[in-house]
DNA sequence: CTCATATTAGTACCAAGTGCTAATAGCGGG
DNA sequence: CCCGCTATTAGCACTTGGTACTAATATGAG
């Protein structure tokens, strides 16, 4: 017979991560168990019920809606904030954002939080990139918090352009600098081919 | 008597909206009318009962969650490799991928795509980018299939150094320009599983 | 074979409901 | 004052997806 009580547990684990709103007898029919033995299961693995599982997941979400929704798009937090001045956001690398091998953060996200503050700091929520120029002066790694600051360091209006310089570092550290050039979208205007 | 049945149920609407989490026992007491009342009341106003409110909310984070992972490892799927010389992804920018008020693609997207190309192109893994010059030539939309194209340009492998040149375009037609200067983390490579 | 562990079955019970029927309250109009 | 109407309340059966517990049965290892 299948001896394997650990795999099983194992794979109902995942199996639960992956989709927590599965109910007990749809764990049977996956595992080919009775009922009992998926809540035996679920009790030696302290995996709580259906419906508390569900509410963990949404409460989560309730709390952090309040947080994410004034920000919406952003990559990072914005912590303050000067329209068409400057502006300071803050990100912090988990393991998720790092390669596995050396634990250094992928360049893109650093990307993503400098460009995505380089837009809110427009007075036009509507702002695209147009060009930008990128420095990675020193690795980031999981666990570090790095801080953005954004300045407009050149605006044109009549022509809807500013220049947009983000500095990011960690501790004091500087290890990002970029340079956006950003296009005012005011009305439909399309097509920027430049 | 209190005639306000139009004034409860609004006033029912607005608190579980402030607080999903409430049952009708709950709301019972807070509006001193029977547990049925309120039922009834739900029933009016087509408000779900608890449980599948939580539900709602839950699912919502969920996929919310599902979708904000991808930007982890590479972005966009890598068709054609030729380590050290070229390599080609598309990225398929779908509704999440774009600003909500005029659809066009956030530009970390585009940057995550090109990044994740040079850096794959490297025959090291363990690739970073040091600089990078951006050119954003033309919105790009939700919809739309994004062609990559990685040519590594010059390599000094002797100073771990590279530069790498990224041309993504939508149906023949230039994008996006990207030049980086990748740094080999040479190193001694160990186990080269992934 | 025997013993321990693993698994299954079955029962009672719970929360938070739905769905339904029926009783009652309150009040306004004729 | 009674009629009729809406609003409210009560009560019961049933549903989901469980918990808690007991008991029976497999199954495998020593």
């Amino acid at each position: 017979m299948k001896r394997p009580k650990k795999q099983r547990q194992q794979a109902l684990k995942d199996s639960i991560k992956e989709n927590p709103f599965v109910t007990d007898e749809e764990l049977s029919n996956e595992f080919d168990v009775s009922v009992q033995t998926i809540r035996l299961d679920r009790m030696e693995l302290a995996i709580p019920e259906l419906r508390e599982r569900i509410k963990h997941v949404a409460v989560k979400t309730f709390e952090d809606e309040v947080k994410s929704l004034p920000i919406d798009e952003v990559i990072g937090e914005i912590i303050d904030i000067e329209l068409d001045k400057k502006a300071l956001s803050i990100f912090d690398v988990k393991p998720e954002h790092v390669f596995q091998r050396n634990k250094i953060a992928r360049g893109h996200h650093l990307f993503a939080q400098a460009n995505s503050l380089a837009v809110a700091v427009m007075n036009e929520e509507l702002a695209l990139t147009v060009k930008s120029e990128l420095q990675f002066l020193r690795p980031v790694t999981a666990g570090q918090r790095v801080v953005a600051k954004a300045e407009v360091i050149e605006s044109h209006p009549e022509k809807n352009r500013a220049f947009v310089k983000v500095v990011s570092s960690v501790e004091q550290l500087t290890v990002f600098i970029g340079t956006f050039e950003m296009y005012r979208m005011t009305e439909q205007s399309e097509g920027d081919t430049e």
